[in-house]
RNA sequence: GCCUCGAUAGCUCAGUUGGUAGAGCAAGGGACUGAAAAUCCCUGUGUCAGUGGUUCGAUUCCACUUCAAGCCA
């Protein structure tokens, strides 16, 4: 059986991913699959660069602007919504587009990572939390090292979150994180996951950055931040998003209107960064020069799905 | 113009009782399976402002030059 192909376009936050993939979606009768983690959320447009009603051109976005922001989603949440959507849009004779800079989420589907229907146990994460309080992260460190030293191989003894992580598995299932990982990459992918990675040399890319958190302040950032704080009360993980916390921050009174700006174009130039890293990682992936002309980009997109080119 | 102080990593500075130097921040690289825009790990060669002098040896001491800050006029 043949399988459908599926367009992957990846890359760092500013490198041009929005226009280049909806160029594509008209070229080639496509839809897009957002793989964001941020601009799922409602009510937080301009500071997660949401593309508006005007820059979409008619082509139908999915998996945007659908969850409230105190709603937790999750990786796994991610990838039964995309397959979801993917389904939908193939189902329609379109072609599926993710379109995004998580390299969490992208990896769920390339690598088809199959998660258990398991829900967050928060308390028991509360309860961890008061033993790191009480004890020290220290106490959490050992007893996850007993229960699964070979992922505790590659966790940091400072890195609460994934020591956490192991427990909780643990706790949930009875099994550890390693078995489990097995067992989650069993099946082949369903699709033909082809990937395109765009960059630009860095210091265009930083340029662009700041560029946009510029544009994003004289937009109205401070604004949408003020209604999100008043509108819900606890947002566990949409007020992490990049320029969110910092506005917060800077509505309290911890620095000044100019650093905070600093602080977030700062703080998306690391964001970039990381997400280089981890694209990087992909050997299967073909690169696309973000300054190249966006018609040279889609060109070389379409000659690799069609089958002219391999790499 | 006088006096005082300073010039060391991209930035702010420490230091070498003379044997070519190190912190913080920035930056770069990396890890990543249910919070991921999160969380975490690793990485410090730079004409020690310039030119001369003393010395086996000067970034360190001395002289001059340039630049910057403060004070007195």
């Amino acid at each position: 059986m043949i399988k459908p192909n599926v367009i992957v376009l990846c890359g760092p936050t500013a490198s041009g991913k929005t226009s280049l993939s909806i160029e594509l979606a008209k070229r080639i009768n496509g839809e897009i699959v957002s793989c964001d983690s941020m601009q799922i959320y409602k009510d937080m447009d301009i500071g997660t660069a949401k593309p508006t009603e005007e820059e979409k051109q008619g082509i139908k976005h999915y998996l945007i602007d659908f969850l409230s922001p105190d709603k937790r989603y999750s990786v796994a949440d991610y990838k039964k919504d995309a397959e979801q959507s993917i389904e939908e849009i193939l189902k329609k004779g379109k072609v599926p587009i993710i379109v995004g800079g998580t390299g969490l989420y992208v990896n769920s589907l390339i690598y088809n990572i199959e998660f258990k229907d398991n829900k967050i146990d928060i308390e028991y994460r509360n309860k961890l939390e008061n033993i790191i309080n009480t004890e020290g992260l220290e106490k959490l460190y050992e007893i996850a090292q007993k229960i699964d030293s070979e992922a505790m191989e590659n966790i940091s003894k400072n890195d609460k979150k994934r020591i956490m992580r192991v427990l909780e598995i643990y706790n949930q299932t009875g099994k550890t994180k390693t078995e489990l990982e097995i067992e989650s990459r069993k099946n082949e992918p369903k699709y033909r996951y082809i990937v395109f990675t765009l960059d630009m040399d860095r210091e265009k890319l930083y340029e662009r950055i700041n560029k946009r958190v510029d544009l994003m302040i004289e937009k109205g950032l401070i604004k949408e931040v003020e209604k999100l704080v008043n509108t819900y009360k606890s947002m566990p993980t949409a007020i992490q998003g990049l320029g969110y916390k910092e506005v917060v921050d800077y509505l309290n009174g911890s620095y000044s209107k100019e650093e905070m700006i600093e602080k977030i174009k700062m703080e998306t130039r690391r964001y970039a960064k990381r997400q280089l890293t981890w694209f990087r990682k992909n050997k299967d992936a073909i690169w696309l020069n973000g300054l190249e002309p966006t018609i040279n980009n889609i060109n070389t997109i379409l000659e690799v799905y069609s089958g002219k080119r391999t790499s």
